[in-house]
DNA sequence: CGCAACATGTAACCCGTTACATGATTAC
DNA sequence: GTAATCATGTAACGGGTTACATGTTGCG
């Protein structure tokens, strides 16, 4: 999925600069990894060129002039067509579970030690994406479908992280009592404890 | 979290040829992202460049011959120190939420058919995901520590499709339903349908 | 004075993907 | 015969990251 899309769509609901692509995409949990410079504005070249976006320069008093980008017509239809795309399964890069993996050469303290960090990691995180979720205004909500699309955007990268977070405590739980059996806590395997 | 952490870590098990690792790899849900053939052999080399790596060249009948690697000492510190490393959050690429993000332009049945192929396939992963974790053999058990964590490892990726699967079947149901509202199913917002 | 924020861009690099190239054997 | 498996590699490309380059305003 590429920077493109991001923009494009983020395009159809409001204009915005470079800059504001940019910073917004960095700060955001669901589009960060579009968040730089040089894809950012290589990408507004390249969607002017082909005529998707268009600009308007607009002066600042006291600040430097900034491009403000619109989606074309031509865009929309682009997008559109993006958008019925075929939907692409997450791609999950856990390196932390390589490390978990090849562990054997480490103490148990070692271990233990590595899942505390990264436990801490993941609750920080998903305290941050709980905070995100809470302040309104930042993201679109033009429908009562797209407001409800929106929190539950939100609520798919809440759930994501609490599944790690929960993950993670509960095999520190068993590391620290060396509970290796056959699934002692729950019983079917998986992350529900009800 | 590059190929070379991966490689080190197989080989910190047992050896293996380009071949052997590039198929591991590419089979495996966990280590995918390193399956294929240009990462493995432009790895090995540069391992057995800085003397973590070494080979021995095994003639076969009826078949080519093959480089089997294994770890040198050297190779094992070197995994030893990035095993220690700060683990890193998992890298979350969602591009469907982003579909999802800008579908203001598509009618209520094109959501709900990206949501419903969006479900399927989720569904089929975690069902592979599933079967890799019945068959043994596979998967490194030099101590129930071991055993354990690799049992864990697979419960993190079946858990993570699991509630990707959920937050899909949710939301559709919601949306069938016509059902924008705050929070009608459960109450916390969560993905535990207890 | 130095640093952060505003604002736009470029250059170099890393790493991963796709595709290409070779060549023997086995199975359909 | 033609495709798949075994086995090793190279070349070209794409996309994302880091760092560089430039210039003003405002804050501590």
């Amino acid at each position: 999925m590429d920077v493109h899309t991001a923009i494009l769509g983020w395009l159809s609901w409001k204009p915005a600069s470079g800059y504001d692509l940019k910073r917004v995409f960095s700060d955001s949990e669901i589009f960060y990894w579009s968040g730089n410079n040089n894809q950012v504005y290589k990408s507004l070249l390249e969607l002017q060129k082909a005529g998707l976006v268009s600009y308007q320069v607009q002066q600042q008093a006291n600040l430097p002039a900034k491009k403000i980008y619109s989606i074309t017509e031509t865009g929309r239809l682009e997008l559109r067509r993006r958008l019925l795309d075929e939907p692409e399964l997450p791609e999950l890069q856990k390196s932390f579970l390589i490390q978990m993996a090849w562990a054997e050469s480490l103490s148990d303290d070692e271990i233990l030690a590595l899942l505390e960090k990264y436990a801490g990691e993941v609750s920080d995180r998903l305290r941050i994406c709980q905070a995100q979720a809470a302040q309104p205004g930042s993201t679109p909500e033009r429908s009562a479908r797209e407001g409800y699309i929106w929190k539950r955007i939100t609520e798919n990268l809440v759930a994501t992280y609490q599944v790690e977070l929960d993950w993670a405590l509960e095999t520190l739980a068993a590391l620290r009592g060396k509970r290796y059996g056959t699934n002692w806590p729950g019983g079917g395997g998986d992350e529900q404890p009800c």
